[in-house]
DNA sequence: CAACGACTGTTACGCTCGTTACAATTGATG
DNA sequence: CATCAATTGTAACGAGCGTAACAGTCGTTG
């Protein structure tokens, strides 16, 4: 699970949708001027309100992403996989940090400094480019997030966070099911539902056959299916 | 209503949140090599999946944005008020436009063009920074959003909208108890709510004093106590 | 001033979700 | 293998929102 060979690392970096368009110099500049750190269950990889520069991309492992609510609240954003990066929206504004990541595996982090950065841009300016690139991305899945929530009804949004936390992993989904490893208190969490609810409604898309439940697993058999639930 | 005079227009560059603290030449440079354009209510300023360059910066009137959800749907994301950009995370990606903005009253607009920032940004690089600095400030109020709309209840949601409403208006909050300019329907949308709950939760707040409504409008009287509902 | 549209207040009913509580199962730890 | 924590399944009750329909009020337009 905590894959550290340097093949694998290379592997994330070209697989990165944001890097994936730009050749793989850049990905191998990143890796060399970076400093590779191990994380453990628990710990942060960014706290929010922490107002260091750099970046951080995610090489092996998952985070929770986590946002501050009104009320001493918390609520969970969604997954972060390999691949992702963190720290992009303070590093073009030099602003606090909006989300605070928490590994829920053994997690490889890329650790980038402000000075390993225009290091890599010296040579390859594009690195500003795929930057931006992601940080588009991201604001997209946020402003998803924010319409979701607001235009779906609690069963579709479960749906919706499901397929989410699905095309998030790096991974090709080579398998026809991909099986996503979240519990149900998590997913209810992130769609606004107790654990109970997230339930009732998960046993009935088991039962018509459109997922697999298993322990703090979930497997996707039928993903049209489910794409139909939240755009009908 | 539609204030065009020069010396408005200079003062709503100076006001602006992402362009206060820098010398008030850069907004001079702006409006210098922007172009100015009038949009009557209904038209847009730019629309989802647009993909021209350039940036829009609000001088006076007001916009509704929008973001496209599942199933053909529109979100109502927020109030854009004079001062705010538009397609800043298009300038940084190259991406198509995230959101639709809609003219809701007589407004008026000051364009740039890609040549225009980059002849501005040659004399004045800080607006770059300057630029960032709205972008960071936009994703975290979009973050804002997606976190209360899933960890307030309901009520809180329309209240928080309420008091959003309330601070992204551009002009300083002179009068004790500022005046929002929107009807009860599209604060219930904006919440997640129909326009009967929205009534509802309005009428018990204005029984209690929080809150005085009108045609069309609602008066904050108590704004203390609103911010003590969502974050209780 | 008169008529129209937009906005606001109110009613009754059904459905869905949250709360609370308990039991069964899986996986890990020693 | 035994034990414990984490996760999942289920029940009954109450509260809150959505739907649908209607009446009253404000502002504007001719």
């Amino acid at each position: 699970m905590t894959g550290t060979t340097p093949s694998q690392t290379r592997e994330v970096l070209r697989q990165a949708p944001w890097l994936r368009a730009y050749p793989p110099e850049l990905g191998e500049r990143l890796l060399a001027e970076g400093r590779l750190v191990r994380r453990a269950i628990g710990e942060w990889a960014q706290a929010e309100g922490d107002d260091r520069g750099g970046l951080v991309v995610v090489i092996a492992g998952q985070l929770h992403s986590y946002c501050a609510a009104p009320g001493d609240r918390t609520v969970m954003i969604g997954l972060v996989s390999p691949g992702a990066v963190l720290g992009h929206a303070t590093r073009f504004s030099g602003g606090p940090r909006l989300v605070t990541a928490v590994c829920v595996e053994p997690t490889i982090l890329l650790e980038l400094t402000e000075a390993a950065l225009d290091r890599v841009a010296a040579h390859r300016p594009e690195l500003w480019r795929a930057i931006a690139d992601f940080t588009y991305a991201n604001m997209r899945s946020v402003l998803q997030l924010a319409a979701e929530t607001v235009a779906l009804g609690p069963r579709e949004r479960l749906v919706a966070r499901l397929l989410a936390a699905a095309e998030r992993r790096a991974e090709p989904d080579t398998a026809e099911a991909p099986v996503i490893r979240i519990s149900q208190e998590l997913l209810g969490e992130m769609a606004g539902l107790t654990r109970k609810t997230a339930n009732h409604h998960l046993s009935a898309l088991a039962r018509s056959g459109l997922i697999a439940l298993g322990y703090g697993c979930i497997r996707l058999l039928d993903r049209a299916a489910l794409q139909r639930i939240i755009s009908g």
